[in-house]
DNA sequence: AGTAACAATGTTATAATATAACATTTATGA
DNA sequence: TCATAAATGTTATATTATAACATTGTTACT
């Protein structure tokens, strides 16, 4: 768990210290209901959380599952560059980060006459345990 | 527009042939009502062609934007391993085909002792046009 | 042709994910 | 301290996706 999380209001504070504390990335209504003893009450009030939380880089979005998951990599830069390794059997999330896959799809991106900014990359299979 | 798509059933024909003339990503409640005049009158309808022409690769869904595209790249491999630049202005979509991004994710993945099975890349930025 | 097996369809209902709108409260800084 | 911006609380609703089940169409084997 983290030190502290200056700067953040008392809604995002919630909801990252469940997900820093979950360790495996959650979905907004499951959020919901595991926030609602903290007294977050509605959806709104996860998803306004969890956008704040992505645009500071503090949470991450995996889109092909509809959940967010806390970012554990001190001072990570990705912000909404991001890469995950997931597991199909035990749905394990890894962030990529020292991989400098920034510069390598800049590259590609360039070929192609296309300006790079961000990027998304979720690669399937079978973590260590599962495999 | 392709030639045949042979063994396609009808709503699948026309779910398909809806996204090849569109030539941009649909959304799944747009494809419903675009083909209603067809003959699809429910969500479940469109979801199960949608699902089928993933599985056989034809269409390929941007999960980012949970819009659906047909796949232009004859005999495309891809499957559910794909790569896209989404432009942020126009949402133009480009898919990419020739850099081997398979074995590269392959080898990030197996320096992490991770199994790689499939992908989903998604790069956005602005397209030559909007640039 | 008859028929068993399976895939696809039609239909209704509902689940799961996410945002709109607006009044109120709290923090921030000139 | 006052203006302003940000965050909150609250209700309602929009958007995306699946469940369940009865019916119809296809395939292929005899």
């Amino acid at each position: 768990m983290k030190i502290t999380n200056q700067k953040l209001t008392r809604n995002q504070e919630i909801v990252l210290n469940l997900l820093e504390n979950s360790g495996e990335p959650l979905k907004a209504y499951t959020i919901l209901s595991d926030t609602q003893k903290k007294g977050i009450k509605a959806p709104t009030q996860v998803y306004r959380a969890l956008d704040k939380l992505i645009e500071i880089g503090k949470v991450h979005k995996i889109e092909s599952k509809n959940s967010y998951v806390a970012c554990n990599i001190s001072n990570c830069t990705a912000m909404t560059s991001t890469s995950f390794l997931i597991c199909e059997k035990c749905e394990k999330v890894t962030e990529l980060e020292k991989e400098n896959l920034k510069s390598f799809f800049g590259g590609i991106s360039e070929r192609l006459n296309f300006e790079y900014s961000d990027h998304n990359l979720e690669i399937f299979g079978f973590c260590n345990t599962c495999k």
